[in-house]
DNA sequence: GCCAACGTTGGC
DNA sequence: GCCAACGTTGGC
């Protein structure tokens, strides 16, 4: 079993939007980088839900339900996309500031590369901000 | 194949 | 609003 984070704006498609839905495809990645760590997504794996703009703060837990497949529509058919589904929201989101503090997260691919909207974690790094939101 | 110009993303 | 980091495009 595999931890991502998966980045979204949240005026676009918000954790609430994935709430609502409860299951929904995860689709849209026009860059290469997220595109490979899309294709290593399997059923089972664990992915955080990060807001990037205003909210800035992982909001939830979702499980992926569906490995990568072609995305339907994709003007190529070489871009992929995933299904995933609403587990539980964190009790209180987690702000990238904390996680900066955090010197387990030093190593995270969301603080290194910014701009990759799909990354992979260790599960150490999905423990630490798991436990950040909880209680 | 190189590189400048430009566009986009996202944090500050 | 600005800037850094990238990605893309197009001229050569």
């Amino acid at each position: 079993m595999k931890y991502w984070l998966l980045k979204t704006e949240p005026s676009t498609y918000a954790w609430s939007d994935l709430v609502k839905k409860k299951r929904d495809r995860w689709d849209g990645i026009r860059n290469h980088q997220a595109r490979n760590n899309i294709a290593a997504m399997k059923a089972g794996d664990a992915a955080l839900i990060y807001h990037s703009g205003e909210d800035k703060s992982v909001f939830g837990i979702a499980r992926v339900v569906k490995a990568a497949y072609p995305e339907p529509g994709a003007d190529d058919p070489r871009w992929l996309a995933v299904d995933i589904e609403a587990g539980r929201a964190l009790d209180r989101p987690v702000t990238l500031a904390e996680m900066k503090q955090q010197k387990s997260l030093a190593g995270m691919g969301l603080l290194k590369q910014s701009r990759l909207s799909v990354v992979p974690l260790t599960k150490e790094e999905h423990d630490v901000i798991v436990k950040l939101g909880s209680g």
